[in-house]
DNA sequence: CGCGGCTTTGATGTTCATCAAGTAAAGTGG
DNA sequence: CCACTTTACTTGATGAACATCAAAGCCGCG
């Protein structure tokens, strides 16, 4: 793990979750007391596929890659987490090891709270437990949700889909950075660098998307809407 | 919901799961005195997309599909559901409304307690709230493990993983009979009937599976484990 | 300045969906 | 119990969608 900056207060952090709200003040304190705030350059590896979990990892800001290994040089990229995530939380509490690993595509802002002290608390806190399931719940039912959806788009939907997820979801505006490789893109949506370069060319020559590198500008979003709906 | 027959006292349930083993006797018998036992019949549906959840669920007995719909008339299986799962763990505790449908595909046994009570449980015993946690988030790993997988797979792969399911993990033996149509079990591994059909033909000729209508026999496992690698 | 990874386009072949058409099996009503 | 209808299964032929191979330009970085 690298650099260490403990600046903030749980307790008046902007960026204090839903979740943390709903803890009792007493363990608000405990879980500032242990807590390790690391901050992240993009492309540094916050955790490594196959490392024991020892922490409960929460997203102040930026923006993460979750992925893993499928064979020798493939990766698969689960999913992007944005701030206010849980990361990880796909499996902190059913595994000693983390099946995939996560790494920063933006300057990111992580807090590192201890799985133990986070395991006494739902133990003594059964009204915070519930509001963990209730979290836990809803963000994989999200992720997989979305693998679902993707598995029946073709490339073209596929490509409209992450597009519209950029803009719509993460960056909320028309123009954005991409924050990925189109190789990522590839391991995102289950294709090939090659295909993700072909059909953002095409949405370019139909007017659809503005490409400047990285820099992409929806021109047609209810064409890129449709592409995405029937594809 | 359809017959009942309250015949069996949790604090005596053969079936009794790893879980409910952790409840103190005092919830256990709340949970038995509000607990409802229903049985179905293969093709029964339970639970209805967009139904409200009332329930938590537990399958005692028997094999079930969560599928959902996509457009008009095509389906998507999410999972097929052995005995001790707690069904629709997928989303019980995010939303009020089920996103999937559930139907018994062979003679089937659940338990239904009323979600109210549980959630009361889980406020009053963070010990549950915890297993609770690790279960559901070790079976939402695993859900989404098996689609990252089956997404990465050529057909034939595709085909010798779900044989391999069905053989290992669902009967435990090289002879069974499919408890799914062949459509099932293409909207299951993202494929169409037609080819569901031609690559168990293929198998067939090569050796590999018998097949005599739904009862499928593996006789060369190996191979079979060699295709789905490497598919 | 040169190396390696990223991007781009074209050409080619494979894999898979789709269409079609027929058989078998299973449910339905008289 | 039999005619009828529907649903499941099966095989072949065809074309579309996509992966793969190849080659060249680009860009950042040591």
């Amino acid at each position: 793990m690298a650099k260490r900056n403990d600046i903030n207060n749980c307790a008046t952090c902007i960026y204090r979750s839903f979740l943390f709200s709903n803890l009792k003040a007493e363990d608000l304190s405990r879980v500032n007391i242990s807590k390790k705030e690391i901050a992240y350059d993009p492309g540094e590896i916050i955790v490594q596929q196959g490392e024991k979990i020892s922490s409960f990892m929460y997203l102040r800001e930026g923006l993460l890659k979750i992925s893993r290994e499928i064979d020798n040089q493939r990766n698969q990229i689960i999913n992007i987490a944005h701030p206010m995530d849980f990361i990880g939380l796909l499996s902190v509490f059913s595994e000693d090891y983390y099946h995939y690993s996560i790494t920063a595509i933006e300057f990111s802002s992580l807090c590192f709270i201890d799985l133990g002290l986070m395991k006494d608390i739902i133990r003594k806190d059964g009204g915070f437990a519930l509001k963990l399931l209730e979290k836990m719940s809803s963000m994989n039912e999200m992720i997989l949700h979305n693998r679902l959806l993707i598995s029946q788009k073709n490339l073209r939907g596929r490509i409209a889909h992450i597009l519209q997820f950029f803009s719509k979801e993460i960056y909320h505006t028309h123009e954005f950075t991409l924050p990925v490789t189109r190789k990522e893109i590839a391991e995102l949506i289950d294709m090939r660098t090659e295909n993700v370069v072909r059909i953002l060319s095409e949405f370019r020559r139909d007017g659809i998307i503005q490409i400047a590198g990285k820099v992409i500008q929806v021109l047609d979003e209810d064409n890129l809407s449709r592409i995405e709906e029937f594809g």
